[in-house]
DNA sequence: GCAAATTAATGATTTATTCAAG
DNA sequence: CTTGAATAAATCATTAATTTGC
């Protein structure tokens, strides 16, 4: 293949010469269609989408074929990877240059993936939706499991099952510390 | 002006008061933490880090998870102010404000409509190197110039010809503010 | 030096998206 | 087509920095 002479990119005379180099505001651009609705586009679009990028740098209509095949792709990607993290949720990384989160992991938790949506507990106070929004008032219980047969080496820090977590675990409390979180209705908002 | 006393927070000062205030080594390994590659902990991990900051103040596990969110979502605007910032100077035309609805039809190609399911027949039921491969080969001019070589069984069926441009016309991206605008009254405080 | 006034940072909420399951 | 789950963008609100006049 390549028997066609592509002499492309150039796109503000950037290096290279083989690929593509989308410009700032082709990506711009772009992705607000993308974000506008726009993710299949037909040929008519896509042609009328190199025209217009055109202005801002050397491109093809393939470029845009492939950019919004692409983009969908990843976007998609990116969300199942999301979605396979939540189940499997032990993501530990290794420290770089400071021993800042040892952050043991969690040996006993499985069902974690519960406890993300709890964060939504957070903002219970609101208005008036029919969703649920507000499941606990007491979000973490039902993160910290665990326990049980969980042999929990190392883990220390965090809480063998009696859920402290949040509030408790500080080192001092004070009668008003469910204040901070607690609700703070708008405060006369506007 | 006379600054409304705000009384949320009248009584004893901000110890327990309005909002959660980091202490410099909360701040410190927070930021540690992200440097070092986590942007979005899961709800383990910000146990795990609440925890372990609470030795060092008040904090609670909305702080961290807000924390980081803050904290990508500000990196994230900055850099993308700055790309933008860099590639303003152009400006060649006037559809940037606008940049995604206007997109006025190309001139040279009247039939293009018959394009559209080239694009389809492209990606149509070849392996993916395949189909790259075809890509390769009839790059551009597929749908520019598109000299109908026939062979296109599906164009048969034809949108209509007044292409309309795009289906989006939603709100897409209205950031703009050239410059954050220092139009902010101070005393927009209700 | 100091506070009031103003500006910049940043914590906390709300709103708008996304994909996919039902 | 609707809804669920989650997030990131946008916004609001309060604290810290800083400027400014004395």
């Amino acid at each position: 293949m390549t028997s066609v002479p592509v002499t492309t990119n150039g796109s503000g005379g950037r290096s290279g010469g083989s690929r593509w180099c989308p410009t700032p505001e082709q990506v711009m651009l772009l992705e607000g269609m993308y974000r506008g609705g726009l993710k299949t586009p037909t040929a008519t679009q896509i042609q009328q989408i190199t025209s217009r990028l055109s202005i801002y740098g050397k491109i093809q209509g393939k470029n845009v074929f492939y950019w919004f095949q692409n983009h969908k792709a990843r976007d998609r990607q990116k969300l199942r990877k999301k979605l396979m993290a939540l189940h499997q949720q032990h993501r530990l990384y290794p420290t770089l240059d400071h021993p800042f989160l040892p952050l043991h992991p969690i040996v006993g938790v499985e069902d974690v993936s519960t406890c993300k949506p709890m964060f939504n507990s957070w903002k219970v106070d609101l208005p008036s939706d029919q969703t649920c929004k507000l499941m606990c008032e007491c979000p973490h219980m039902t993160m910290m499991q665990m326990d049980h047969h969980g042999s929990t080496p190392y883990c220390t820090r965090v809480p063998p099952k009696t859920l402290q977590l949040f509030p408790l675990t500080t080192t001092y409390l004070k009668e008003d510390d469910q204040d901070q979180g607690h609700d703070q209705p708008t405060s006369s908002k506007s």
